[in-house]
DNA sequence: TCCAAATCGTTTGACAGCAGATGATTTGCG
DNA sequence: CGCAAATCATCTGCTGTCAAACGATTTGGA
């Protein structure tokens, strides 16, 4: 069909759509991003970083740990860890300190000003949540949740 | 095997599970990262970038194009997607005209060099998908889809 | 008609993420 | 014991992504 020049804004064409449906890798790159900007925004807006957030959770839920197992369990590079510990040092929401039995490794540890920043971040993640998968029902998160563990857990082959 | 060491590598904590099942944001960023990181491995050694390829695969699917509605329709930065057209031009798969009813934008064309270009990466597809998802069962796939074209139709509210 | 605003492609600059190298320390093994 | 290899935190450099600014062109309204 020729293109009658105003192919304007009525009547879009949206191939993205088709596209979404034969390439699932495209679709969940696509919907993470959009995912991770509300993230961003909301984690701006909130004044700690999403990071920042991940390591504090992780220390209050499991103890002290090492830079190491923090950046294997959160999926955050170990070179970015360090600037993410550098701010929450600086903010005095954690300290590091020397493990004797193994001097290569910090003891990360969280503080109660930590802990009470935590606390405020951690109230605010419900809502956030709600709104940034509002398109779906309460079972397909679920569903959604489910399927994704399942893939991380198995990973993708190398 | 009974290590009896303290803290260190038999038994991992695994803490990821966790926060996984409470941060489905993070579950679904990850989840991406690692697919996403398949894709660029598979799209190297086929010798096609992942935007080249949605290019191509968009013009042989809807006819000539601006760069602006590529950009829009697959999602990517309308300043990274002058550097795909280069490429893409360069390599003889596209060719820019002009659009004579508007001499702002270009009319992207794919040209037949393309199009075998885009037949042989498509043919790869298939076999790419199956195996980055293959911790999931068909019907897991299927739903995963319907979950996430939901999600992207939808949008997530600023 | 004419001018302000919008649009298209491009360039530039800032910034995050990751690979690789480095120094300090610990571990494994002869 | 002694030395090679591994580990931890850090630093450096590269790459890809995005926001903002810019010329060229088109559009809409006074």
């Amino acid at each position: 069909m020729a293109t009658t020049g105003k192919t304007a804004d009525r009547a879009r064409p949206t191939y993205f759509p088709t596209l979404a449906a034969e390439r699932l890798d495209i679709a969940l790159c696509r919907a993470s991003s959009a995912v991770a900007r509300a993230a961003d925004a909301h984690a701006a807006a909130e004044g700690l970083g999403v990071g920042q957030h991940l390591v504090l959770r992780m220390l209050d839920a499991v103890g002290p740990c090492s830079q190491q197992a923090l950046s294997e369990e959160l999926r955050i590079d170990r070179s970015v860890m360090v600037s993410v510990c550098d701010d929450l040092e600086r903010a005095g929401h954690v300290r590091r300190e020397r493990n004797p039995a193994d001097r290569r490794s910090y003891a990360v540890t969280i503080t109660d000003s930590g802990r009470r920043r935590l606390a405020a971040a951690q109230a605010s993640i419900p809502a956030f949540l709600d709104d940034a998968f509002h398109a779906l029902t309460d079972d397909e998160r679920d569903r959604l949740g489910a399927i994704l563990a399942k893939l991380l857990e198995t990973g993708t082959p190398r």
